[in-house]
DNA sequence: CATGAATGAGATTTCATTCAT
DNA sequence: GATGAATGAAATCTCATTCAT
């Protein structure tokens, strides 16, 4: 049991997510950290390397949480196409859930892709395989049984994979009201995928 | 003749759209700019009023090229879904055209939301809006014309605006390869939206 | 034990009056003051919020300084005059006894006073406030007891500020040698406002 | 003729002395000099060697018109006493007639004191010995004729300085309202000088 | 574990001054 | 004479990070 109450390690993550997002990464000083978490700027460091560990576990911890949701979807469902709707609610759920977090990831990741090596290029590159995978399988298998079109199923997964990062990015930014967009986007991947006539109930 | 080639103004732009986009705006230095410039530091500061004032210029003028473009679309299509194909078209083609500003907006913006009045928020509201506007004309005419379902259509136009501010985003960012991914995106939206069996075909 | 012996701080404030009053505020750079207080630069922002609480400080405390000695006045004296005798020792004697703060104060003031909330133009205001207290009260007094002349006593107490700062600032500048300057003060004004053929001795 | 229209040196001069009263020398840029004076700054290098030689002049100019003035004193008066009466109205009249000018000696020269070589310094003392040499000699005269107390002159002549320089401060700096402070300084002095029973009407 | 104090290394910006034309 | 453009040389200030205690 390292340290009873390690509270203050959680205060500095939780101080650091808010700032973070609030003020951009460099916008952040170590100073309004500890502040914020009402230590001193040292128990940064006895806690953490640096500013940058920091952000690491951050943003690791974010994902984490993302592909823990990822892997608590259903196995099994009745139709292939419900495997899609669930991860459109996922990423549309998400951003309800942990708010800040998504908005940090969303807001400081995209201008750190250059680094192949950094947590957010990582992260991406592994959450993108990681939908790869799923929605290949779920496509392959909804075309053999004849529930979906026969269509270019590389070329779809990557499509629909844009939507379901670009439904997160913009409920996590907050960048546009988008009520009733979770039935929207179901039903426009449903007439757009399912061939039966039910598709375009 | 007073600046007969007044290129050092634009060897700045030029210089600070590719550090910034490469390094972050707040990791590039203004010596860096400088330099890559073959300029002095304070050159900078002769043509621009400081380190911001460059970014909201590449920022403002990235944009407004956007603008141009949405503005250069056919007023006039046979159907309403060409518009919506032509949209999708220009959201791919642009990025190929300029690709560093395109990708400068697509990692800084982000992170530069939460400032009502920065060049981001605003650029990317009038962005929306315009999308919005356009979008929602298309399918006002093309429901009342009969060509397409008769969809929620302001939960539809948000839902087409993140596919294509997403297309933009992973193409502009070089997240994924992307191959193909216009004529796949395409036909999704044409068999989501379109009635007769040609949709489908 | 928090600050057993902080002197750095107090090495700054007094380096930074020395240097401030050789070189001028502006004529003087905060490298400078690090270097004659024996200090790194940044220490001066550990202290202080910059240059300017710097500055501040230590003509507030100059003030502040002042204003004891005034009011360190006797309250009670046997003639009126007495007090007028005080106010010109007090004047000539605070530059013997901080020889470097009242030069500062007399060389950097006179420039500042343009600006109606910076400490120079307050703590002048508020210096002739207390000294046209004091004097009119005096004179008032003087001539209900028939000590002094019935002069117009408005008029008459700016002039003793007058002569009064006037001492100060030529002691404090070190413009002119003024030997015997004090006992001479004393009798003219003696013979300009006592009654008596006392006051002609 | 050097130049039949040599408006712009004087509308720098006139411009710097209002920015140096306004801002202080180091608060003024050549810039702002420049654009006050409708020219562009390489025009002030034409004409002056730089921002000091340009502050060097409207101070050599300020005392010179000064010493004009201390020049134009009548030699000739009906009594000693006169001489002291039209030097403190000499004092206060020039302040009106050109205030700028007082307000930026002095506000400018006393940081500039200790300099032996600058305009400030070596002006000030011209200043001070002419003074000395004007009150001594006419104190000498006074006490010879029997008009003045036998004084001594050597610390009164530095007092009756002490006065005037301080009423010209006061009055040029605007840090008092001294309303009919003229008559007062003549009153005072005189009951504090002169013998006759006249000298305390 | 924690802190007050300190620092090394730099970043942005300013400005008097000067070229080239 | 005059100007647009440029520059060398700083100056102030910031900040992540680290000691000594």
């Amino acid at each position: 049991m390292p340290g009873l109450r390690t509270n203050k390690k959680q205060d500095i993550i939780q101080a650091a997510t808010l700032l973070f997002s609030e003020k951009g990464f460099d916008g952040t000083t170590t100073l309004q950290i500890s502040k914020k978490a009402r230590i001193t700027e040292p128990v940064i460091y006895y806690h953490f390397t640096g500013k940058d560990e920091l952000f690491t576990r951050i943003i690791s911890h974010t994902f984490a949480q993302y592909y823990a949701h990822l892997d608590g979807l259903p196995k099994k469902t009745r139709t292939e196409f419900e495997k899609i709707a669930n991860l459109i609610a996922l990423h549309l759920d998400i951003v309800e859930e942990m708010p800040d977090q998504i908005y940090l990831a969303a807001s400081a990741c995209p201008a750190r892709l250059k680094d192949p090596d950094g947590v957010c290029r990582r992260n991406i590159e592994t959450m993108y395989r990681r939908l790869k995978n799923y929605l290949t399988d779920c496509l392959d298998a909804g075309i053999a049984r004849g529930e979906f079109y026969p269509v270019d199923v590389v070329a779809t997964v990557d499509l629909l994979i844009v939507l379901l990062v670009g439904l997160l990015r913009q409920k996590g930014l907050k960048v546009m009201q988008i009520k009733g967009i979770k039935q929207t986007a179901v039903d426009f991947c449903r007439r757009s995928l399912i061939k039966t006539e039910l598709g375009h109930g």
